[in-house]
DNA sequence: AATTAGCACTCGACAAACTAGAGTGCTAAC
DNA sequence: GTTAGCACTCTAGTTTGTCGAGTGCTAATT
């Protein structure tokens, strides 16, 4: 395959670098008199010929400028593109919005999106992992009120759910701490995809209390485990894409906001970004889901001791101010990353 | 003020119903056709200029049928409205729709505003109440691991707060379920506004526990019962509002998005509306935003105890389904009832 | 051989002009 | 009190024409 000369690759960027800021598309004229290219709009017109031949570019219609195809919006992340520094301003103002008092990961993911979305105006999604991999870390039983109690279990990753049982009135909240001491004896440790039927019953087997009580609670833990293990999906900013001219068509608003309606399309697109990078970029038709075509996504994820514990993206038009993007994303994970360990750090080990 | 006499009401619900199911304004000749009125289109030319010169009608322009003003819609729903029965099918799949099993009141009511959005083909939102009059059942600390505490408060109204608190590795379990009984002892069956400051400090005064672990775990506490009472919106079926052809403009379907993103502008908007009644509609204009005075708003609450826990609503344009929205809110607002007394029923005595 | 100037051509966006149709208000007849 | 008839109004949709930006090609220029 033919190579980009230098010229091309400057001309391109130029005209990706216009349509980015103006959604209009570039012709000729514009990108001889805009850019310091020294060349006539003549000459550009056969290079421009030359990048639409190659992929790289397209054209709405034959009277129109060259807009950027998906092809040319990789070349341009990839390789042209100038990454932007962000302001002394716009750190300070993340940094700001960064500092809350948050008790749970999934608290800090929906801020981080919720000021990306703000400071970039487009839309974001934080989904978090599925956590068959995390470790259960304690289990506790509470009397809440005679005849009810509440089933807390932890993971190491800083997720924790409750469910209420209710229980005969007669147990005694020694019976329920002896309960949960067996519990935490069997499971704690355990990665949660381990955790299943047999040891249930294992425990039924082996924990002999009268009355029925056992059963319920195992139930309300088996609960909680189902709900760790989904994944949660947080949205915002979905009314950012009337600010671009590309969905001002109602049909195209109509379909991008059905996307995001359905959280669990939005769940695996962003869990099938690979995250062999710090910062994932998928290009329009790079992601499978035909509604989104015109869409690029930017990722990029967040752990904790080597495990993900969450993953955050912004998505927009393919004409998208990547660069923009791109760097408060760094911003914004590095942050969050802090924020974490702060939260977690040492209840980790491994 | 003049009354509607018995011929101009018929007439005018045949307008209403007619444009509720068309969008389109409604002339004379349509309603002589349809309605079986027995009249003439220019008699009812005559009926209609006068419900116009009274309000409850208005035309778009002058040549042009009339449409339902809010005034209409209101007398529509007050008077002349018919209830409609739903199908067996119908509460057949609502109920099916609502048994899930839910362990938290605030999922009850996120799953009610789903099933609302989805048989009603419009938006729907649900919000947790203030809390400030529930009552504290519980308060209780767990060691999860070295240096780390959760510490649960639990409410008469089901709801569960927790947050991770770091401590000194030395405090040993015991003086953990000391602290927590502590303040069992001194918070529980108290209102959360009457939770204050001073509390706080008498207990920091009177428990004296070696090591700063007291303080932080206040904080916890704080922490929980703000969230507790922090209000919570849940939204469910927004790109349903493209089914409608009110919102074809992107201006208003942007307007009333806009209006969606604002949590907060939701929630003072459900909060404001009075629960004297069981079904409470709020048409047009009688909703004091700007950005959805074209819409209606149908809500209605639950409660347990003879507090409320939450309130759920429809909003679409004022040309909606009141007939269906408002029997179908009946069924679930019954439904939710049951629900929430199987959960948390024998938790609340009074 | 690469670049540029020049020119005919294409196409979409926009505005102006026109048409069809639905609906009204009014008057006079029933 | 009700209805038929008619002139009038206004919108939505279509047609037509114009403008301008942009292209591709060819021939001249460097």
């Amino acid at each position: 395959m033919m190579l980009l000369d230098d010229r091309k690759q400057r001309i391109l960027q130029a005209i990706i670098d216009d349509y980015i800021s103006t959604a209009e598309p570039v012709g000729s004229r514009t990108v001889a008199r805009k850019h310091e290219l020294g060349l006539s709009s003549a000459t550009i017109r056969n290079e421009m010929a030359d990048l639409e031949e190659m992929g790289y570019l397209s054209q709405p219609h034959t009277s129109a400028g060259r807009i950027p195809s998906d092809k040319g919006y990789r070349f341009y992340v990839d390789k042209l593109m100038k990454v932007r520094e962000l302001s002394a301003d716009e750190t300070e103002s993340l940094r700001k919005a960064m500092e809350v008092r948050i008790s749970e990961v999934n608290q800090l993911l929906k801020q981080a999106s919720s000021v990306m979305s703000r400071f970039t105006n487009y839309t974001s999604v934080a989904v978090t992992p599925q956590m068959k991999k995390s470790v259960i870390k304690a289990i506790q039983t509470l009397p809440i009120d005679t005849g009810k109690a509440l089933v807390v279990v932890v993971t190491n990753a800083g997720v924790i759910r409750n469910s209420i049982v209710k229980i005969s009135e007669s147990i005694l909240p020694d019976t329920l701490t002896r309960i949960a001491n067996f519990l935490n004896d069997k499971l704690s440790n355990m990665t949660i995809e381990k955790v299943d039927k047999s040891i249930f019953n294992e425990i039924e087997r082996e924990l002999v209390i009268p009355g029925k009580v056992v059963k319920p609670i195992l139930d309300a833990v088996t609960h909680c485990i189902k709900q760790i293990d989904c994944p949660e999906v947080y949205l915002d900013g979905a009314i950012n894409i009337f600010n671009h001219p590309e969905f001002r068509d109602i049909s195209k608003a109509k379909e991008f906001l059905s996307v995001l309606d359905e959280k669990y399309v939005l769940y695996s697109i962003m869990d099938s970004v690979s995250n062999d990078r710090l910062i994932n970029v998928l290009i329009g038709a790079e992601n499978k889901v035909e509604e989104i075509k015109d869409c690029s996504l930017v990722t990029t994820t967040y752990s904790l001791g080597g495990m993900t514990i969450g993953s955050i993206g912004v998505i927009g038009p393919t004409r998208m101010e990547y660069s923009k993007v791109i760097s408060s994303m760094k911003f914004i994970r590095e942050k969050l990353n802090q924020e974490i360990n702060k939260l977690l750090g040492d209840v980790d080990e491994d």
